[in-house]
DNA sequence: CATGAATGAGGCTTCATTCAT
DNA sequence: GATGAATGAAGCCTCATTCAT
C-alpha cells in the first residue's frame, strides 16, 4: 500500500512479507488471522496495515513476487539447455523440485490462491503457460520434439510437475529421489519425442 | 452425525448434500456459510445440525461420497478396455473429462479438500492411485507400456488428468474439445510406450 | 402438564422425572439439555413435552417433589425423640446425612434452584424453616433449649447441615464419619442449651 | 488474557470487571450474556474478548479477586481480638454481614460457582477453611474454645455464616439487625466454649 | 401416547480493520 | 513509523419448543 520510505521500513514490509509467506504456507489462508502475521514478524497488530491495504492484498502480492522469482529459476535452468528441449525440460524440473523442496510454504501458497482470488491463480498459470509453451514451440521448430498444440503440452507438463512434487517433494518431506526423478523424465522424454507418430496415427512406427 | 430414521429425513439430508456440493463448488469452503447451504437447500438453519455435526464435517462426508462414486466412473471406463493400456487410458481420461464436465462444482470442492483437511485431501489421492498404480502395474506385467515406477507413473497420468481438465474443461467452461484430447492421449500414448528406452539411455532410437 | 391417564403413561413421567434427577444433578441446569433427559429416561425428545410444559417447569416440580419426600424423612426421624430437642437434632441430622449420601443428585439440583428459579429456592428453604422453627420453639417453651429467636435459630442449624453435608459427605463422597457427626452435635447441643446464658452476657454461667 | 499495557487498558479492564460482578449478581451466569457485561461496560462487544477470552475466565477471574479481597477484610477483622476467639468470631461475623450487605452481587457470583466451576467453587471455601481451620486450632490450643475437630467446626461456622448472611441480610435487602447477630452469637459462643463437655456426654453442668 | 423432524431465536466468539497516541 | 486498543459485523452452533404422523 503505503511504499516505504526509509529503511526501516523496508525492512519491516519484508519482515511481514516473510512472516505471511511463513504462516500462509502452515494454515490456510482463512485460518490466519492478521496477528498471526504480525506476532511472527515481531510487529504490532496495527503496523500491519502501514504496509498493505488488507489481508487478501498482502496475499497477493506475496504470490506474485514470489511468482515471478520462481518463474526465474526455471527459466534459467531450462535456458542452459538451449537446442535440447528434452536436456532443457531435465534442468527445468529439477531446479523446480529443488525449488519447491526449498520453499515448502511457497507451493501451499500458490495453490491456495485458487480459492482466495481465482484470477490471480489463473494469471499465475497462464503466465507460466506462456513462457514455457514458446519454449515448447520454438522447439518443435527446432525439431526437437514433435509437433503438438504447444499449450496443452505446457499444461501436461505442468501437471505432472504439480503433482509429482506434491508427491514425491512435499509429502515425503525432502528432496525428490533420483530415481523418481529419472522415472519422471523417461515418461516426458518419450512422450515429447514420440506424440506425433505413436499411439494416435496407428502406431506403425513400433514394428 | 444423526442419521435420519424416516423417508422425510434420508430426502433433507440428501437435499443438504446437493446444496452443499453446489454451494461449495461455486465459492470457496470459507466463504460458505451454513445458512448459504440451508438457503440453498430450502430448509431452516438449525437443521444443517440434525444431520452433520458441523460444516467441516459436511464438507468431508461430501468429498467421500462424491469421490467414491468418481472412481467408479473412471474405473468402468477403463476396464472397457482390457489388453490395451493406452486404450483404457484414453476411455479412462475420456470419462473423467466427462465427469468433470458434468460436476464442475465437485471439481473445486476436491481440491479445496487439501485447504480444509489435508488428510482427506491426501487420502483421496492415495486411493485414487493406488487403484491407478494397480492396474498400470498389470499392463506393464503383460507388456503393453514400458516398465517404470508405477506410483510415480500414476501421478503422472493424474496431474495430467488434473491440469488439463483445469485448462480445457473448467476454464472454457465446456466440454473438452476432441482435438485438445488428441494431444494429450498423443502425448501419454508415446510416454507410456516408450519411456523405457527413450531419453535417459541415450535415446538412439529417434536416429 | 397434561397428567397422565394411563398406566403407561405414569410409567413414562416417572422415568422422565428419574432422569432429570440424575442429570441436573450431574451437571448444571444450563448445560443439561432436553435430550439429555430424554436419551436417559429412554425416550423421544418430543415425549418430554406431553409431560412437562417447559424445561423449568420440570425442574420446579422435581424440587417440589423431592422437597415433599426429604422434608417427611428428616420430619419422622426428629419425631422420635420428642421431648428432648437435643437428642431430636442428632437424629434429624443424621437421617438428613444419610439422605444426601443416598440422593447425592438431589443435593445439587436444590442448590441449583437458586439460580433456576429463585422464589422455588426461597420457598423452598421457608417450609422448611417453618417447620423447623415450630419444632425449637415448642422446645423452648418445654424448656429443653435456651431462649432464642427461632427463625435465626433455624437458619444457623440449617446452615451447618447444608456446609457439613457438603464437606463430610458430598466431597469425600461417602456417607459421613461417625466423629464428625459426633463433632457437629457436640457444637449444636452445647450452642443450643446454652445460648441464653453464655457469651453475650458475661458468659458467667459455666464457672 | 491479553494483560493491557496502557492505563487506558487498565481501565476498560477494571470496567469490565465490575459491570461483570454487577450483571453476575443480578442473574444467574447462564442468563448473563457476553453484550450485558459489555453494555454495562460501555463498550463494544468485541472488547470483551480483548481481555477475556471467554465468559467463564471472566468469571472465574472475578471469583479469584474478589475472594482474596473478602478473605483480607475478615481476616483482618478477626485479628483485632486476638487472645478471645469468640470475640474474634464476634468481629469476624460481624464484618462478614456488613460485606456482604456491600457486596450483594458478590454474594451471588460466589455461590454460583458451585454450578459454573465445581473447582473453583471448592478450591474457594477450602481457601478459606484453611484458615479459618489454623485460627481455631491456635484458639484451641490457647484453651479459649473447647476441643473439637477444626475442620468441622470451621464448616459449621462458615455454614451459619452463608446461611444467616442469605437469610438476615440478603433476603431482607438490608444490613443485618443487631437483635439477630446477637442471638447468632449466642449460639456460636456456647457452641464453642461448651461443645467438649456439653451435650454429648450427659450435659450435667447446666444443672 | 409417542416421536423424529424441523426450526429460528439467541449467544459465544473471531477477526479484519480503524484510529488515537 | 509503530502500535495497542477498540469494535461491530458475521458466522458457527445450541437448543427449547412445535408439529405432523
Amino acid at each position: 500500500m503505503t511504499a516505504p520510505v526509509t529503511a526501516r521500513g523496508m525492512e519491516t514490509r519484508s519482515r511481514l512479507l516473510a512472516a505471511a509467506e511463513k504462516i500462509f504456507g502452515e494454515k490456510s489462508y482463512y485460518r490466519v488471522s492478521i496477528s498471526d502475521i504480525t506476532r511472527e514478524a515481531g510487529v504490532g497488530q496495527g503496523t500491519f496495515y502501514v504496509y498493505f491495504s488488507s489481508k487478501e492484498e498482502a496475499f497477493r502480492e506475496l504470490v506474485q513476487q514470489r511468482a515471478h522469482d520462481f518463474r526465474a529459476v526455471t527459466r534459467v535452468a531450462a535456458e542452459q539447455a538451449l537446442g535440447d528441449r528434452v536436456a532443457a525440460e531435465r534442468a527445468g524440473f529439477t531446479a523446480f523440485f529443488d525449488f519447491i523442496d526449498q520453499h515448502r510454504q511457497l507451493y501451499r501458497v500458490v495453490r491456495q490462491a485458487e480459492f482466495v482470488d481465482e484470477a490471480l491463480y489463473r494469471e499465475y498459470y497462464q503466465t507460466f503457460a506462456a513462457g514455457y509453451r514458446a519454449a515448447l514451440e520454438a522447439a518443435m521448430d527446432r525439431g526437437e520434439i514433435a509437433r503438438t498444440d504447444p499449450e496443452v503440452l505446457a499444461y501436461c507438463l505442468m501437471g505432472i510437475g504439480d503433482f509429482i512434487g506434491m508427491r514425491c517433494v512435499i509429502w515425503p518431506g525432502r528432496p525428490i529421489e533420483s530415481q523418481s526423478l529419472a522415472d519422471v523424465m523417461a515418461f516426458i522424454g518419450a512422450g515429447l519425442r514420440g506424440c506425433d507418430a505413436a499411439g494416435e496415427r496407428g502406431g506403425g512406427s513400433t514394428e
